[in-house]
DNA sequence: GTAATGTATAACCAACAGGTTTCAAAAAGG
DNA sequence: CCTTTTTGAAACCTGTTGGTTATACATTAC
């Protein structure tokens, strides 16, 4: 089946190596070769994942002379992390005071709009 | 190789109907036949999406007479949230006057790396 | 103890993922 | 041009994923 933006964010992420990449192009932007250069693999396997976060919208690509550089493309992760803020409220919902607080100060910020809870 | 727990929530979510589960389970605990319900899938095919969540830390199980029911475990999704809002300077969609000058300084950095062909 | 219920496991399969090696192709330099 | 540099693509191999059906297992009900 086709998969989505969100599969396929997600899918680039669950490797190691993909997630290595995208770490060094936050420094710059970099060529085949120097995103290569730190992984004992070939290099037509760096390209196969550049591939992969470029199908995630993770990256895009240009050339400079024979070389063809790779640009981190963050929108896609903002999306995948609004996706998981769904799942903030069942994060640390016990345990000591001040994860007690933290999680009654989350309950409030999502229930602020017109949700008055005065007592409990 | 071995993977992470990190590699393992980022492959889960890879999957439409595991993250299916997951909204279902943000409603309350659920038996196997429960959460199949509502897929055109057999109930192993289910059960073995659930081995996978559970092997990412998403979910725990317990036993009510011959059912088990799945509780959602979202401590993964914080950390996998925590590691992705690292990238969070780069989905620069409202530019603070700090991100603007981080962008600004990494775009005289690439431009310099990208001229930087006749040095050894 | 036996039957019924709910779920897990086994065996199987097609498709995909992640690596390899080899070769083709695009751009710059002589 | 021809060559070099850098990258992509093809063909291949192996292990994994996501599904199936059939069956075994654990627990409750009778």
């Amino acid at each position: 089946m086709n998969s989505t933006e969100l599969d396929r964010v997600f899918a680039a992420l669950a490797d190691p190596t993909r997630r290595a990449l995208l770490g060094r192009l936050t420094e710059g932007d970099a060529s085949v070769a120097q995103l290569a250069e730190p992984f004992a693999m070939s290099q037509p396997a760096i390209s196969k994942h550049l591939k992969v976060l470029e199908g995630a919208g993770l990256i895009s690509r240009s050339r400079v002379a024979t070389a063809r550089y790779s640009h981190l493309e963050a929108q896609p992760l903002k999306e995948a992390t609004e996706y998981m803020e769904r799942y903030k409220r069942f994060w640390a919902a016990t345990f000591d005071r001040l994860d007690a607080a933290l999680a009654a100060f989350q309950s409030i910020e999502e229930n602020e709009d017109h949700k008055e809870n005065t007592h409990d």
